[in-house]
DNA sequence: CATGAATGAGAATTCATTCAT
DNA sequence: AATGAATGAATTCTCATTCAT
């Protein structure tokens, strides 16, 4: 019997993220993703030109969500102590709502793929391009690429750190994250960048600092 | 005639990290290890097991090296704001010498590999209890489950940041890897967890600013 | 270009039997099957699942058709005389229309291959219970498990030994297989198991015997 | 530390005996009889020639111990309606001692092993000629190759279908396989084939009616 | 759009055997 | 007599993709 549902090609995406993010993208098998998402083995041929068609549409619609998410952030209208925190909430809720997209995506950033490393390498481009306007307007000197080279992989890094190991450490510390734990998330790590965590207490987490 | 080398064992092992790192685990076959490594295919499975058995290995004696490395520090006899430059010298010149084994681990933890799931969360849970003392020794509320969940997976994102997006970010913004870079970038880092990116400046950075 | 024939499954079963009949179910590879029958190896999987899957089907298609057969011979309103004889003239037919599945069968009966342990005490428990009826129409005892536990077995056995012993045996005597040897077959076997060897004699063996 | 332990070769050849028996001989690995008895896989090449070499030497004790417990009945001595049962007591009670030998012979007969196909012929064409002249003593008319060729597979075969069908049918009809169960199923199947199964009656079987 | 059969290369593992020690 | 490392072929099964329908 023909398959009548009119989503098939949205269906394997979102069965290919789901697995892919689970189990790494070299591991999951095409029948794997055929079976699961209930359409026939050809049809991602057919759509997606093979399996590595799929990743690289991941990657992409990642990569450009994520670029339109943090360059709605208007920095040169903010206050300087506000920037960073509004670029760390955007990147956080745009992770949390693309959690397992985002997993994929940073899971193969190291791996060589040759299919897609240019691809990849110009989405990184761009996106450290986007980021390089921040620190400068928080007061970095231009030109110090030494500095850029290490706080920015440090930001990214620490916002994605919770989804990193969240499964894991969450279970040990018997956390669980709810909305009300992302805002307080966002916070914290806002507050340690800008002041570290010598700048956290108590009354500090989960509402605003009143000092600069 | 019998390979009389007796060193196979120990090139399967190098040369399954070189590749590992490379290209990820799932990516890579028992037959491109062999061959890389100049030994028989079989003596894969003769000595490991089977290619589960490498990464098995791989994953054991990273963090055992880390953990012995890690706990070397002694928390107790150094001042409060000593402990955490220590801990990520520790780290990161741990990691910078295992640089290949850490991106295979780090880059093995998001994914569910069913054979080694256990021994991953054992290696994980004993880890965290031990960086336990780090925080409360630091003025943390014993007890703050949700901050340590926060705050450890920071520590280790942010070590390992530069590891994961360096050969990316390193090209883009021109900065070379070498012995001074690293030492810069743990005082860099290690300012930042403390007091944040406002504490940052040329004193801290150990650069002289005008040459930045 | 796709293969289009339309019976590869059917090849792949023919050529199993065949194969596995002479060597045995072990000793034969699915490259040995898969180009005796000129199919591609992955169809083996494809179709049967893996190699077991057409062992399992092997022994499954057997045993309905014996048993289907075997049920066949109304004993009840037969007399009781002539209740041995059809049944061994059913299954002397059926085996040797058979024969090449019934060698595979008999010869795995006594393995222990464990992905088909199960099904084959199914089908020989089924088997059993349905000859239950058959000693005790013959004037056996109910109940007496001893018994039928020794003549079940013996019937099976003494139908089956031709086939097992043939080409050897055959050789051996000079004695040809045809339509006509395995008519006096099944008289001679059924002579002797309702009679003994003690009455055999050469009117009897070919033709009805006349006394009860 | 080196094997001190004196019987290597007798232990490979018990291990393998048990092995073949239950799993079959093609399905047995070296690797599987070594570890399991204990010994160095090179052993198996050393004292016996490979893998075939222990199964040629099963063969060949198992039928050498066979002939010569056959032959020892002297049934030119005795009277006629005692030769048969004297022959299947001694089938039996050479079976039963040597069980799983038995089996690994009567399970590789019927498979072409080209290595031992030569000698397999020769044991059975051995055997064959001596049972010749059992036949002519019980009164067969000399020359009657196809009654031959059928009585010598039945009697084989019925004796040895407790061991081939015992382990599944046992269990299905509650018997145990007991030194006294084998008195009475030397007497039922001696009874069966001298005076077919009407002249099975209580006295025959040896054992009592009523307790059945 | 969708299907299922087919392909051929490649996956990991195990095979029996050999060899120097 | 025994060991353990090594070999190379063979094992079964799965891979992503293609094709005619």
């Amino acid at each position: 019997m023909a398959n009548t549902r009119k989503n098939s090609k949205e269906r394997i995406y979102k069965t290919a993220v789901a697995l892919f993010s689970r189990y790494g993208y070299a591991a999951v098998g095409v029948r794997d993703i055929a079976r699961k998402a209930d359409i026939n083995i050809s049809m991602i041929s057919y759509y997606y030109g093979g399996k590595i068609g799929i990743l690289r549409e991941i990657i992409e619609r990642f990569f450009d969500g994520y670029i339109s998410r943090i360059t709605s952030v208007k920095i040169e209208s903010q206050p300087t102590k506000e920037i960073l925190p509004a670029i760390i909430r955007n990147m956080v809720t745009y992770i949390r709502a693309n959690i397992k997209e985002a997993i994929v995506v940073f899971g193969e950033l190291p791996h060589d793929v040759p299919e897609i490393t240019e691809m990849k390498r110009n989405k990184i481009r761009h996106l450290v391009n986007l980021m390089r306007a921040v620190p400068e307007r928080m007061g970095v000197k231009p030109g110090d690429n030494e500095l850029m080279a290490i706080v920015g992989p440090t930001l990214i890094s620490t916002a994605f750190s919770n989804f990193l190991f969240g499964p894991l450490v969450g279970k040990i510390f018997g956390v669980t994250f709810d909305d009300a734990f992302y805002e307080r998330y966002i916070k914290t790590i806002s507050t340690i960048l800008l002041y570290g965590v010598t700048g956290l207490d108590d009354k500090n987490r989960g509402r605003k600092r009143d000092n600069g």
